[in-house]
DNA sequence: CTCAATTTTAACGTATACATTAATGTATAC
DNA sequence: GTATACATTAATGTATACGTTAAAATTGAG
């Protein structure tokens, strides 16, 4: 009973429903719609519409342009390098304040099993689930640290380029090095050596950060 | 014309109005308002007063209570942490971002001309013009590096911890060892030394953090 | 036919109306 | 006096109505 409840509100469902579309990639960027439109299609008026989507657009996931209602924002190799560079900095902090703070034995379990998941997913070539390890792995480093300013940042974040991240998961070479510098930041954590987790963090992201942008650049997509 | 036109939106006029109240702590911590009542003292309808109460609420500034309006989130000493955390990791991307891009003169300039300012406010002993020149300092570092995202999410933090700041300013002890520590952070940045600039700010930022929440603790200031 | 001026259309921002429901107040039983 | 059931109030969430105005369509001049 901590949270308030979710009641069926119109408004959240119009928000819920129009996020899963477009993180989805069934609104696809730069898809047009008029509140009109999208009232009619849910059935709702135009006011619970409204309120959807001037979140989504508070969330960064779409512009809401006058008369022309909303557009799926597109996610630029520029946009990436963006949000790369402070999703970096944000997951460092938070593997910095784990190691200082130290894991409590629970949550040293759930990030471990992440990181055998990914492990494991790569022995099978199984991308979809290392996808999915991988994301876990991250966002848990961030929801450990209980900073819940920093888990919905984080979160923002990680929705604004979930489509991208989607695409190159395929297009990129296997990580692995990924997953032997996720056990070593680890590694890191538990032992309570805050500086070199967040250097070997650090570096792991500006990494791969660098090379999905090149990656995105090289072929072109300049829009996904 | 870059950007749309402001036009006199209600919304607008409201969400700034009621912004502004709250940093200028007008509208003190925990006070409560209704929609209709805030609605007739703005002279305008409740539509407008709701989309600009969901900004405030998004931002982190208040908390809509349903069946009790808006509430002015009080600011903990265990928020400030939060925040504080969050914005050390930030503006070291700052730092070490302009250090590796490197500073054009005006860049330059405007951030030398702020960390001379604080030098010059201290001696003076205009403790409000120091702040003013700390936070332009600061705010600065992040605009320069452009990320649009990095600047907003940053501007955002900075709001709900304004009044917070503003409380402490005459109670912590002299900020000496501050003016310092930017001036090197401003000559390392300069002279494109990324890893020793963000090292010096992260420090900084780590210990003026430590020692507000430690200030706020003592003095039993739970909610600002 | 091309382009500018004018009319028409329709999307939006806001106001208002209304149904829902949580909160409050009242009455009654014990 | 206390507690439970019921009635009342009122704040909200949503629908709808409406004026404004940007965009589209039409007209007319060249």
């Amino acid at each position: 009973m901590t949270e308030y409840d979710r009641k069926k509100l119109q408004s959240e469902a119009a928000y819920a429903l129009l996020k899963r579309q477009i993180l989805d990639n069934q609104l696809t960027a730069n898809t047009q719609m008029l509140e009109n439109e999208i009232a009619s299609q849910l059935k709702m008026s135009r006011t619970p519409v409204r309120e959807a989507l001037q979140q989504l657009a508070r969330e960064g996931l779409i512009d809401v342009i006058p008369r022309h209602g909303m557009r799926v924002k597109p996610v630029s190799p520029d946009d990436m390098a963006e949000i790369y560079s402070i999703l970096t900095g944000l997951e460092c902090v938070a593997v910095e304040t784990l190691a200082l703070n130290g894991l409590d034995s629970s949550g040293r379990q759930v990030l471990e099993h992440s990181v055998d998941q990914m492990d494991t997913s790569l022995e099978e070539n199984d991308l979809d689930r290392w996808a999915q390890a991988d994301q876990q792995f991250h966002r848990q480093l961030v929801s450990l640290t209980g900073n819940r300013r920093l888990i919905s940042i984080v979160n923002m974040l990680w929705d604004q380029c979930h489509r991208a991240r989607l695409l190159t998961l395929r297009l990129r070479p296997p990580p692995l090095k990924s997953n032997q510098e996720h056990r070593e930041v680890f590694d890191a954590i538990v032992r309570g050596d805050a500086k070199t987790a967040a250097s070997i963090h650090r570096e792991h992201r500006h990494q791969s950060g660098e090379m999905l942008v090149a990656l995105l650049r090289e072929l072109g997509l300049q829009q996904l």
